[in-house]
DNA sequence: TAAATATAGTTAGCTAAGCAACTATATTTA
DNA sequence: TAAATATAGTTGCTTAGCTAACTATATTTA
């Protein structure tokens, strides 16, 4: 059976926790998606990052965070300025207005973490990270 | 740190999962999706099913399968009839084509779940697809 | 230094996932 | 049985991921 497969369950829970960590911000009135969120945090955890490196934080592709870095630009929660060292590169900062809402967020993305996993112990977060990791590797070869 | 969160190991991990499998299919030429041959295998193990039952098979809503078995239609994999008794209902087959396809997939298939899964113990198959389910349990609730 | 190559980012085109609103047919229930 | 409700499927809108092809600027190398 298809549901057996482990390829299949973790393609499940994936999917699973990314709605339910939407459903929590749309309930709680706040209009950001999940990825734009880990796309603000590694932008606040690195000042002036640039894209390519935001891309590699977060393994996505060029294109994706290109459109995910003007998204978020035009609803004002980061700035977006030409490096003056290397103007191919572009610099990331997070506005007035994405700290906001970064303060606002962190408490809820806590609370998100917290409801899917605090019934596993770190020993069973260890494994499950050591067997994710085992299959990434495989697949990398 | 972002990358040590077990939630991204997952949906990093699912995403190179999917990725992976679709580079094997591309490298051989084969012109379809996983997520079509998820949806062709399900049809394939049951005779007319229709597309709400496709959708709970998969965990995935009305208006994704609608969209993938029209897809699927229009590349002659699959037949598609109105249902006899509920003309609401579809009733959905493989056609010849379709099963051609399938039969030559189904190693092809195999190759890539062996790649990933290979080096795991049933044991850790067994952990893994616990914890999975006890955080999918926990988001459920 | 001029030409070749590498790097950063964008655009276009595709598939897929999710939600909401819709049509059409079946089933319930008042 | 007529009206209300439930079910199956579709359409529209949005975000995201991927590949490929593109522009522009930097760096290498011949």
């Amino acid at each position: 059976m298809i549901n057996n497969n482990t390829y299949f369950q973790i393609e499940l829970t994936a999917r699973r926790i990314r709605q339910y960590g939407q459903n929590v911000l749309k309930s709680q009135g706040i209009d950001i998606t999940i990825e734009q969120w880990l796309v603000m945090n590694v932008i606040n955890e690195n000042e002036s990052i640039n894209q390519i490196d935001v891309g590699e934080k977060l393994v996505r592709d060029k294109p994706t965070i290109s459109r995910m870095v003007n998204h978020l630009e035009k609803k004002g929660f980061i700035i977006k300025t030409s490096s003056s060292t290397d103007s191919r590169k572009v610099e990331l900062t997070i506005s007035k207005k994405g700290e906001t809402m970064i303060n606002n967020l962190y408490p809820i993305i806590e609370k998100i973490r917290f409801t899917g996993l605090n019934e596993l112990s770190e020993k069973e977060k260890e494994i499950i990270g050591t067997i994710l990791m085992k299959i990434r590797k495989n697949l990398d070869k």
